[in-house]
DNA sequence: CGGCTCATGTAATTCGTTACATGATTCT
DNA sequence: AGAATCATGTAACGAATTACATGAGCCG
């Protein structure tokens, strides 16, 4: 039986604690988002799918009358993230129309700066967006959503001098 | 008409000459595939959709008895690469199921070190390959997949230096 | 002659997004 | 009262991979 790698996002989320799917889907976008995003499409007959084979157990939590059902992880659900965890990670996958559009910059004058700049502005918003979170994942008892985090803020601070440095290059060239 | 990415990837190879669809698939298996991948399924339909556009054109080049169809682009493609290349890029993806292991290792013991230490072992792979093309990258008239190549290149030596702090962090905590 | 590379394609499947639909609760 | 948030879901679509099928040419 081999999940998807968004079961397991799941799956390691109720770990921390038993959520509902709009839970789940909130918390993503506030933190596995910036590396692996999940949307309701996803999550919902997911959480169906890993119910029936028995990795999590949902109970019926209505607030009122409206309907909500809370999602726990079960013992072998418990067992499947464990084994999970523990084998080779296998994906890794980047598209970034970025870094595309410089690689073919060449075919139009102004096209290289400008998909540097983009880049940079993208980077920059992104930074923003992990600091803001950067409280919150410190205080957590769980240290490695913070590792993680500040991974995603060196690699943010990084790619900002990089862009800086060819921007210069670039403007160097331009004056010869 | 808004095209897919990977369509530009197409136009923006053929820019730098004619080519059949096997050899954009090793042009991309050889440059772009590190942020942008491109497999033959769809790169052949993809072909067939930009001709019936009357963004490239095809013609038949035979070698032998082999049959073999060589394409170009034609005055529209290059000005539609042109307009795609001026305008602001969008796509910018990322899947790193290693980070997701990393973000859930609180859940299984040793899953952090594995984590870090299969990202390294990935970023000094990909450092090796960058670098394997590096030189003919560097021979070539068009300076901007170079540019992107140094990129690639600065972003693995980063990623590794981190990881090796990253692991220096945890023994010191085990140890504590 | 056998294996590798050149060359073209398709079918099935998976993965995921977007947009829509519906309705209750809470806050201002 | 009206807006924002909580909550669940589906349908249509798009993007991309994998696996398969087929066959010619080239090198040792």
């Amino acid at each position: 039986m081999e999940l998807s790698s968004t079961a397991y996002v799941i799956l390691g989320l109720l770990h921390k604690g038993p959520k509902t799917g709009y839970e789940i889907k909130s918390v993503v976008d506030h933190s596995t988002r910036f590396f692996w995003a999940a949307s309701y499409g996803q999550i919902y007959p997911e959480l169906r799918k890993l119910a029936e084979a028995g990795l999590i157990e949902g109970t019926s939590k209505p607030s009122g009358a409206r309907k909500r059902t809370e999602y726990r992880l079960t013992a072998s659900g418990r067992k499947e993230l464990r084994r999970w965890l523990e084998i080779e990670p296998a994906v890794f996958e980047l598209r970034d129309e970025g870094l595309l559009k410089l690689f073919f910059a060449g075919a139009a004058p102004g096209a290289a700066s400008k998909a540097i700049e983009a880049r940079r502005d993208h980077d920059e918003q992104k930074l923003r967006q992990l600091r803001e979170i950067e409280p919150m994942a410190k205080a957590a008892p769980d240290s490695f959503p913070h590792m993680v985090l500040r991974y995603g803020v060196a690699l943010s601070e990084f790619s900002i001098r990089w862009c800086d440095e060819a921007l210069a290059e670039l403007n160097r060239e331009d004056a010869a």
